[in-house]
DNA sequence: CCTACCGATCGGTAGG
DNA sequence: CCTACCGATCGGTAGG
């Protein structure tokens, strides 16, 4: 009989993923050594090794655990809320998992580029997933614009930019909350993108303030 | 007699700062080794040393070069423009700055953080003074935000977010130019923050969509 | 301005 | 026989 998988195994490979984002987006992925994350993870760098055949399957699972769970985020929320709600419902999602996440997100912005190129692909077509969410949500909200081969990708971007900037200044527990938050940035968006295309003859002279 | 500094001892330092930047850039701080840098600078492992004490060292310089290039391209931006315009060309600044630095604005996204603390906080000073000077021309189109300490900050940290993620997404040679990005990203940051105050009671129903 | 070389440390793997 | 794990150590490379 083959002997049984460990009765935690996904338990301890969560404990696993948690603590080595927490070393990764410390010391930075090539700093944080094997020996520094099986310390911090309370195991043995053999049994980090039997969980992950090597450095860059450990990163990778952290940044594809991440994702999925924006992604996850993202599609629970209603697809028959009217489209403003929906895009604020959106932000709110994004900015929620990230109350948590702040080491997965710096790794993700620092060091996804260190992967192989496979497993880069993989990852960056979930970032494209997440990016066609908003962008379609947008369009929903600005018609007009989401119909503008030049517009929807920078707005798009621009509340990319907004939301995944948060984290170096954010901080829970001051005046302003993670709610207040995605309500700032969703007029911002929608109110300064309406702004844009009432003139809007061609795509430049609507983008040009 | 002590011996004379090379003739083109400042135009050769500026070349190992363009070249250093963008081994530093395509690999990751850690990663490109100074013997990599050397080469792609074509000198000598020994001249990169005699140029900079330690592998930091370079790291601070080209970060504070980037700096220093962003803050004088915001001061040569006329403070007697009407604030919108001030705003508008402040914006466009860095943009064109970015335009030839994008290796640069990734090296300081991603390794500020592995600078030792004192070099670490010159920069970060510098970091400061340059989103002083965008909040401040905010407050000036916009007195209510302004003057609301609860939403100056997250305004003005959505506005970097915006110009700050742009590398991410735009390239040059596509109908957007930077010129209509600034447009684009000036329009949603005052119209959009302008629906933020009629109802400011308080900042957070102000703050709320 | 170079080659030669160091003390330290890395990611990954061996036997059991 | 298998998988789950450990203490010890490998060959190769880094900054300086």
């Amino acid at each position: 009989m083959a002997r049984p998988r460990s009765a935690d195994y996904d338990g301890k490979r969560q404990a696993i993923l948690d603590r080595s984002a927490a070393v990764f987006a410390k010391h930075g992925y090539d700093r944080a050594s094997m020996a520094q994350v099986a310390k911090a993870c309370k195991v043995s760098k053999a049994l980090l090794y039997h969980y992950y055949v090597n450095k860059a399957e450990l990163l990778f699972d952290i940044l594809q655990a991440h994702l999925q769970e924006l992604l996850d985020a993202v599609a629970a929320v209603s697809k028959t809320l009217p489209p403003r709600q929906r895009l604020r419902a959106l932000v709110g999602a994004l900015l929620e998992v990230y109350r948590d996440a702040d080491d997965e997100h710096k790794i993700q912005l620092n060091e996804l580029s260190k992967l192989p190129t496979k497993r880069r692909n993989l990852l960056t077509d979930m970032e494209r997933d997440l990016v066609r969410e908003f962008a379609d949500a947008i369009a929903a909200v600005n018609p007009a614009i989401g119909a503008d081969k030049v517009l929807l990708k920078p707005v798009t971007m621009s509340l990319f930019g907004m939301i995944n900037w948060q984290f170096m200044w954010f901080s829970d527990g001051k005046p302003l909350t993670r709610e207040d938050y995605a309500d700032l940035v969703t007029t911002l968006l929608v109110e300064g993108a309406a702004a844009l295309t009432p003139a809007q003859a061609s795509p430049k002279r609507a983008a040009r303030g």
